[in-house]
DNA sequence: AGCTAGCACTCTGCCGGGCAGAGTGCTGAA
DNA sequence: TTCAGCACTCTGCCCGGCAGAGTGCTAGCT
């Protein structure tokens, strides 16, 4: 594409990601472009509009962009923002205080993004396709029920109450704890498997059983937490002015299930993910956004941040900070 | 009052409440009370708008229950609703596959709560003032840091990572677990502070240190969670169709601090509290109202669950359901 | 004394026309 | 290739009129 109608579409998101108002020809003369005449300036959107970039809500409205038009913009156009200082030092001071457990955490990196873009956040907790035990831990709750904790890597516990068939005493438990930390800790879910098809039938075998379980679930990532935050952000933006389109997205949003499938599909894929309108495979979703990354102590862990927000987003600025806060969490993550 | 007053706020209530428009002396004439004239009624209703009952929307509008009207509804005229079977069985079975930890146990009662009532909901994890120590347990990360799991009563989790000054491999740290275990299982924090005065310097007395913290920490509710659900059921109703009415209450509900101070003025309190409009503290929920109990595993340790809505809300379903919820959620809490 | 039928009154919501404003596409000239 | 000018179109807004809903009041009835 020519140079002038690059600048110009760059000059049509900008202005509309400000502004909200379809944008015409003479908005973007006086300005853009001072040394070009409106006339000039119509026949280009003119052909952009031709091109799909733009599209015209009525016959004698500005220019707005169109989904093409943003995908074009953010892969051609788009200069990433630098952040300035203050944003910076307001999520590290942020993500510093967060709690240190994985849910506080994740819950305050939630927090953060929605905060520094000013849209609506989701995040997963960090999680590795391999669950590996750290640490193993019982308790006895009643003669026959025992709680098993478990430590895995990241730091991240799981706590099971296990109903067994032989009474145990706090002690058998602590002997029995000893052991198996000596044969699992390091380990994941095939090592732990393992022991429970050796183990013979008894207190070891059923908490075996139960350990096998916890990884499994783990792994599957079908227990995994996903949290999300700053909608009353979307409500400052026109597009959801009528309650109808904020539904749709809070059903997303507040549906763990949906929100697990849109946040799984980026482990694997590339560091940055940007879905716009159409391309979103829910329906509830058309009109809205998604810019996405990973985050996570190690690269063995990771868990998804993203931002959800209007197709109106101002994604240079949204792109740098979710990476910021990215970057700063991961940090936080790692020296734990 | 006299009967027949009642008997028509009653019906202004209820009727509003499924309508949501105001309601006019023939529309009560032909739907409750045919053998009296719409004209009766209408002295009646002007009668109860006198007394601060009703009001209308403008002069030629039907009658609407002021917050003074629902209250007198609350107090003396609200049958509760016996709930339906299928309601009941829905609420078990959702807790019943509820995650055995706080946290995932916490958000499926809000999440339950949120569809049985089709409201907004809020639940925070139950607490006691005093915290009891259940099981201690200590992991090495590093030569000179230590993973400190601390098991609460109610089965709580808690860890932190404490770094020492001095190197303790993990048969130091499982020698003292034993130790700590022996003194503390069972003690609150009094008992902690009491062996942390007396601890010799050294690696011991730098975990106490952090037992305590944690504990004091916990008692003073200061990382109290607070969780919400159900607000795009709040989209389904009319008063919430301008979004800047929505957006008040997203701000009590996405701001934890607020929804802190909220919940916590009913513990103590008595068991069911109903918050009418203007009654309610904070200016963001006038026009709402919130029905609110308290729910937990045991008399010592007491969570609050709560009902955002509008105003015109189906007080008496409410109340039936978000008491069969909390009842529900306590058994499931105290079984483990 | 209480209830009711009838009636005038008031306020909203909706419809259609007219008008200003914004923005376009096209054309002919530089 | 650019630009000035112009006719055209579409929206948003205001306005008046009208139907509908609901009220308050009054006079008469039981």
């Amino acid at each position: 594409m020519e140079n002038r109608k690059q600048a110009i579409l760059r000059a049509v998101v900008n202005e509309f990601t400000t502004s909200a108002v379809p944008v015409g020809s003479q908005a973007l003369q006086s300005r853009y472009f001072v040394n070009l005449s409106s006339a000039t300036i119509r026949s280009e959107l003119a052909e952009l509009a031709d091109l799909g970039y733009l599209a015209q809500p009525h016959t004698s409205a500005g220019r707005v962009p169109t989904d093409s038009g943003y995908r074009y913009f953010v892969d051609f156009l788009m200069d990433l923002e630098k952040i300035p200082e203050h944003v910076a030092s307001f999520i590290d001071h942020e993500l510093r205080q967060a709690p240190a457990d994985v849910q506080g955490m994740v819950e305050k990196v939630a927090m953060t993004l929605a905060a520094v873009t000013q849209n609506a956040s989701v995040a997963s907790a960090p999680q590795g396709s391999q669950a590996r035990i750290k640490h193993l831990d019982l308790v006895s709750l009643e003669p026959t029920e025992v709680l098993l904790i478990l430590l895995l890597e990241g730091n991240l516990l799981r706590q099971q109450v296990v109903t067994v068939t032989q009474e145990a005493t706090q002690a058998d438990l602590t002997l029995l704890t000893g052991k198996l930390n000596a044969t699992l800790s390091g380990r994941g879910s095939e090592e732990a498997r393992r022991h429970y098809d050796k183990a013979a039938l008894g207190l070891e075998k059923e908490l075996l059983g139960r350990v096998v379980t916890v990884l499994d679930l783990y792994e599957q990532g079908s227990e995994s937490l996903v949290v999300h935050d700053g909608v009353r952000n979307l409500l400052r933006q026109p597009e959801f002015a009528e309650s109808s389109r904020l539904h749709q997205v809070l059903e997303v949003l507040e549906e763990t299930r949906y929100l697990t499938v849109l946040l799984r599909q980026l482990i694997g894929e590339s560091d940055l993910q940007i879905v716009i309108g159409s391309e979103n495979a829910s329906s509830q979703l058309q009109g809205c956004a998604v810019v996405l990354t990973t985050y996570g102590p190690s690269n063995r862990l990771k868990g998804v941040l993203g931002v959800i927000g209007p197709t109106r987003m101002a994604y240079s600025q949204t792109v740098a900070r979710l990476r910021a806060v990215a970057r700063s969490a991961s940090d936080r993550m790692a020296e734990q």
